[in-house]
RNA sequence: GCGCCCGUAGCUCAGUGGAUUAGAGUACUUGGCUUCGAACCAAGGGGUCGCAAGUUCGAAUCUUGCCGGGCGUACCA
């Protein structure tokens, strides 16, 4: 592709003098396989019809192109078509599974997301946007980026308090050693109902919400004193600890480790310290009180950074966040994925720390997302205990998969979630439906897997004449080639952009091409049987290669 | 009020560095398995691209103004 562009912009350069970087769009097979409207953009500078300009650019690239080009005309008001020779395509198609852009070569990237709070229960939003960092994550690695997946949490604040009340109570009073009566299989969801009974003790009992309150201010000191070994402390930390062998347990399921948890304790001091730092060279300022970063100059708004009774807010704590990962990875790239809801005010967090290391700021990328909801837009509220967990999410996959299938299988239902997530462009809410997202049908996870598998199942009966070279194509061929050979690009859009979707819309475009192939080519046994199995081998190889970056596995059969 | 995100077929979504006739899936109606895996393929109906102006040879895409939805807007995260 870059080959023909510098052509394209050699040739402008050659017969009209002009510099101008022509941009070279997919097209419809039907037309050729590239396209460009440069002949149009000149039209205005040269004073020339665009027709004109087309023909002219045309006929020279027929002449320089001969090698690559088995045909370029002029369509409509000025197109420009070009279309591949065999021998390009496949050699394109050749490249396919290991030609990938080097954007991140040599970077170091750290990319921060699903970010849940110990002491609370992962709910479907954690199950989303692990899987859209996880893709993004697997996507810059693939550009050559050395990436370190983090997550950040808040093991201090008032949900802890929220918590920490029920769990008094349900120990009877600070007794640690009662916390051994709860069998390990049952801590998470313990402590998910303490939650509910806490939050909701704090908003019905007004004693109880002083106790909270008191509560939270208690775990704070447990970090000023360095204290594991009061009842009190072995209680938390004991909780605290059970809430992170939850997320491992969870993310170890759904294939999305991490590197680090970063703690909102262990950075909140770093924040509080640089904030301070910054109000003495004016950067922050005291109102009311508090410590505040106004962003109004900046078109955002004021945000406290520390409140008036001297603790950081998450303000604060970002801050000290991002000094953290700069301080242990030295980034080249920070990208943090969070929901939509966090946009603005991560700006002026940004905002603030780039009057004193605008070098940090630069290298960060904030992705947002939207909210996940129920099919029907039903929105899932959080609090109370009435919400959609992710085993929720998972279970209700498994349900549908299960009623379709008649088994469990939890490659497919993992398959089948994560595609139905990553499949929409990142920005808007999702509507998740079960049923639809397991379908065995369609725009799906699990038709991905199966158009893998059937492949598979094809190469295994062709053996080892997988390898063979191909000479030439004929048009059901060709069609399947073309595709295959646009992978590398799809994947430097995916790259440039951090949209996995991109993805997505082109693996399925794929798995179609192979299946309008499959129904009218026969592989083994045909006379073409050599060039079709590489083609069958070449095609399985780019499914499998694109799942993986979403993070989906690619069965050699179901 | 101000700011950010969003609005494309009944539903769920691509397409938004401008471009050839606006595409998929799903649902509905049909056709195709004695043949490499039919979880597939093919055909059909279904759209004022929220509305209106503007810029242009050309706008779902860019600009402006409206309408509708979500979120944010100082001591929550």
């Amino acid at each position: 592709m870059e080959e023909i562009q510098q052509a394209v912009n050699r040739t402008i350069q050659e017969t009209f003098n002009v510099d101008l970087s022509a941009e070279l769009t997919r097209t419809q097979e039907q037309f050729g396989d590239y396209a460009t409207n440069v002949a149009m953009q000149l039209a205005g500078r040269l004073q020339k019809p665009p027709r004109e300009i087309a023909e002219s650019l045309a006929a020279a690239l027929r002449e320089s192109l001969s090698d690559t080009v088995r045909d370029v005309s002029v369509a409509g008001p000025g197109f420009i078509n070009i279309a591949l020779s065999d021998q390009a395509l496949v050699a394109m198609a050749n490249a396919a599974p290991t030609n990938k852009p080097t954007t991140f070569k040599d970077q170091v990237v750290v990319a921060e997301y699903s970010d849940p709070n110990p002491f609370k229960v992962l709910h479907a939003g954690h199950i989303y946007t692990s899987v859209v960092g996880a893709a993004i994550s697997n996507i810059i690695a693939a550009a050559g980026g050395e990436v370190h997946r983090v997550n950040f949490g808040g093991d201090v604040g008032l949900h802890v308090g929220k918590t920490m009340w029920a769990v008094l109570q349900e120990l009877g009073g600070e007794n640690p050693e009662k916390l051994q009566e709860i069998p390990s299989e049952r801590h998470a969801e313990w402590m998910a109902a303490c939650y509910v009974a806490g939050t909701n003790a704090y908003e019905d009992d007004e004693a109880a919400k002083a106790v909270i309150i008191d509560l939270n201010k208690r775990v704070y000191q447990l970090f000023a004193d360095n204290d594991h070994d009061s009842p009190f402390a072995q209680i938390y930390w004991t909780c605290r600890q059970w809430s992170y062998d939850y997320f491992d347990e969870f993310y170890a399921r759904i294939g999305t480790p991490f590197e680090k948890y970063y703690p909102e304790s262990e950075v909140s001091t770093l924040g509080i310290n640089t904030v301070r730092e910054q109000l003495v060279k004016g950067v922050y300022k005291e109102s009311d009180g508090a410590v505040v970063f106004e962003g109004e100059p900046y078109g955002l708004h004021t945000r406290v950074f520390i409140n008036s009774q001297g603790l950081p807010t998450y303000e604060a704590k970002d801050v000290g966040l991002i000094m953290q990962k700069w301080q242990d990875y030295h980034f080249d790239r920070s990208v943090v994925i969070t929901g939509n809801e966090q946009a603005q005010y991560m700006a002026v967090v940004l905002k603030s720390i780039e009057q004193f290391k605008p070098e940090l700021t630069q290298a960060t990328t904030h992705l947002t997302h939207g909210l996940v909801k129920l099919q029907g837009g039903v929105k899932m509220s959080s609090r109370k205990g009435n919400i959609l967990r992710a085993v929720d999410v998972l279970d209700a996959a498994n349900e549908a998969n299960k009623a379709a299938t008649g088994r469990d299988d939890e490659q497919a239902i993992l398959g089948a979630v994560k595609y139905a997530f990553l499949r929409p462009r990142i920005g808007a809410d999702i509507i998740y439906d079960p049923a639809e997202s397991v379908s065995l049908e369609g725009n799906s996870g699990p038709y991905l897997q199966y158009a893998h598998a059937r492949a598979r199942s094809v190469l295994r009966k062709g053996q080892a004449q997988a390898d063979g070279a191909i000479a030439d194509l004929d048009a059901a061929e060709r069609s399947l080639a073309r595709k295959i050979g646009e992978y590398p690009e799809v994947v430097k859009k995916a790259v440039d952009d951090l949209l996995p979707h991109h993805i997505c819309t082109y693996l399925y475009e794929l798995a179609q091409a192979f299946n309008r192939f499959y129904e009218h080519a026969k592989v083994v046994g045909d006379p073409r049987e050599a060039t079709r199995l590489r083609l069958v081998t070449l095609y399985a190889d780019v499914l499998k290669d694109g799942l993986g970056l979403l993070g989906i596995t690619a069965p050699e059969q179901l």
